[in-house]
DNA sequence: TTGTAAGCGTTATCAC
DNA sequence: GTGATAACGCTTACAA
């Protein structure tokens, strides 16, 4: 190696393979553009951060610099200094389509308002407090949480730290930040009276997790109508939020003395499992039995199932949160959005009893 | 933020906040940390990045100041210096379940591997070459980018700014940067095979996005292998990977003098529409047509499809990325992974018919 | 309008 | 083992 001797005359050898495009650290910096383009490197920094404090024709001259040596803003050292970061943390469930669909929407709309996303998941074994931190280092410019896996004292550590948090369906959280919820008592209210209406007298609703609050308001809600129209509801726990507890839970619904008029399912995608299984054991839905979800996912839609659900409006409540997480978020805040009866093919109505 | 020695001169520490248009911000850095446990800022940085090189007496000290000030290193700091940001970025296109599926494993094996993932999504009028720029400036360890409406010219560009990039289902991107790719060709014989065994002797292949090389890659292996049994393969697209074209291109089909004896579409999403499409309008799958898929999708093994197709091992796939994106990527290779076959029931086999 | 220079909160290289 | 002291690449007063 003549390091020694090369460097005499090229610089150190950072100096050297910068120059040079070596790999490792091509990184091309505000300064090299300056060189290039005979301007200060400030002057650089301006014409990306606010152009338009400069003179035109130095950004011109700037630009076709940058162009030339494919120079890409650095932008941890714009948040490091700026002390913000254009990233939003997302803590979600790492299961489940309804957060899929969450998840799609929110990445549209952030995108469009020029933030990035950092996706944080967790499943059941995860510890949440490893997650905050470690959404916390990366200087977010706000969190959304979305799971009532999550625990009050959690949001708290995030909003004493000073960064923005907004969550999403958890009912608990009302009070100590800005969420944005369902209403899920007015949603049951409409599909449990709709199950009156069309003349279901005893009634089954399958939860997900019992202790979820989310659970718990919209079963609440489901046992208030009914009980309004002298119609007993009770409540059996499907374990997850997901297809197979809905499989599982049909296979324990069958065994059943006595099959109700209709299940009443915390969340379409159980509903849809829940369906299968009936099917499977031949069971007609909704000829032997009407089937309701809450949710409103594509999947719902889809011609097999053409579930009777709730719609939540999920593009609404995120263009809610993606507002919440802006410039100035209030202090607290509860934004409740309604939902609408989606009328599917689940539920015997007095038609089908005709034919 | 030493405000406590500055306030002797500049009055209250919410004083010098406001003059300075600065929010709360609670900042707690590496030096408030050594302040409070009377130790230099170097030894704070240290016992969290090098706990091995602090004595232990030591370490106690600064973790419980640490704690008490709830400390949390800056993360953006870390990787202007140190030139790592444990980030990756990962671009996908927003729509399909099957990106939705694959991002889902992603995350939780990055995040296993102590890396974060910063998402960008786009759908077909995004420039994707601000999405490019974006993902650089965020000095991200490593790119996955999985989509092939993502060309050879953008990849090129990531990789010459020296960044790991892994594509993932690109066909095209071979030779170019490391790549994790399905066994397109394999697979589609394998299904193409069953057919043919399983008695069917004309074919309508349904694809995607006729563009795509992963449905060129598809729909070739498929015209192959039953050509060498002479049954004729016919290409239909259906316009994009969805669930809603796979039902367009149902009724499209069902408009044809004769139908073909099966239906072997490029993906699961769409055939799932092709399926519900069929069965709209009174014909039975497989009773009157079979209709094979491509991917496993959790959502082709729901009962009420229960398709037939071939299985992509997911898990597997993200972790090869997942490794090639890890500390030492090789310039550039190509890992093929085999899809299984998996028999659902719509296609009619000989037992079918025997009953 | 542009340049100078002081940080932002770390990591890394030295001495001690 | 620990403490100074430079960077890292940018933003932002302040000066010119």
């Amino acid at each position: 190696m003549h390091v020694q001797r090369l460097e005499a005359y090229m610089g150190t050898s950072e100096d050297y393979e910068r120059r040079h495009h070596r790999k490792q650290s091509t990184a091309v910096t505000s300064h090299d553009v300056a060189l290039a383009a005979g301007v200060s490197q400030a002057t650089v920094a301006r014409t990306f951060s606010s152009p338009d404090l400069v003179a035109s024709e130095t950004k011109a001259r700037v630009l076709e610099a940058a162009e030339r040596l494919a120079y890409i803003p650095n932008a941890m050292a714009r948040t490091l200094k700026s002390q913000r970061s254009r990233i939003v943390g997302v803590v979600v469930p790492s299961e489940g389509e309804y957060y899929q669909h969450v998840l799609t929407e929110l990445t549209a709309q952030l995108s469009a308002a020029g933030e990035q996303l950092l996706l944080f998941t967790f499943s059941g074994t995860d510890d949440i407090d490893d997650v905050i931190a470690s959404v916390l280092s990366y200087q977010v410019d706000g969190v959304m949480v979305a799971s009532s896996a999550i625990n009050v004292q959690q949001i708290q550590r995030i909003v004493s730290s000073g960064v923005p948090v907004v969550s999403f369906n958890q009912p608990a959280a009302t009070g100590l930040s800005p969420s944005v919820v369902a209403d899920n008592a007015a949603g049951m209210e409409k599909l449990a009276e709709y199950l009156v209406d069309t003349g279901h007298r005893s009634v089954i609703f399958i939860g997900g997790v019992a202790a979820a609050p989310t659970d718990q308001e919209r079963y609440q809600s489901a046992v208030r109508t009914l009980s309004d129209h002298d119609v007993l509801c009770r409540y059996f726990e499907a374990g997850a939020y997901t297809y197979r507890a809905g499989l599982n839970a049909a296979a324990h619904l069958i065994e059943e003395p006595r099959l109700p008029d209709a299940v009443m399912v915390a969340a379409d995608e159980i509903a849809l499992g829940v369906i299968d299984g009936l099917r499977a054991k031949g069971i007609s839905v909704p000829g032997d039995l009407s089937v309701t979800g809450f949710d409103g996912l594509p999947q719902a839609e889809w011609l097999a199932y053409d579930l009777t659900t709730v719609s939540l409006p999920i593009t609404e409540m995120v263009k809610h949160t993606v507002d919440l997480l802006g410039p100035d978020t209030p202090e607290s805040d509860e934004i409740v959005v309604p939902g609408t009866l989606r009328k599917g093919t689940t539920v015997k109505t007095r038609n089908d009893e005709r034919v």
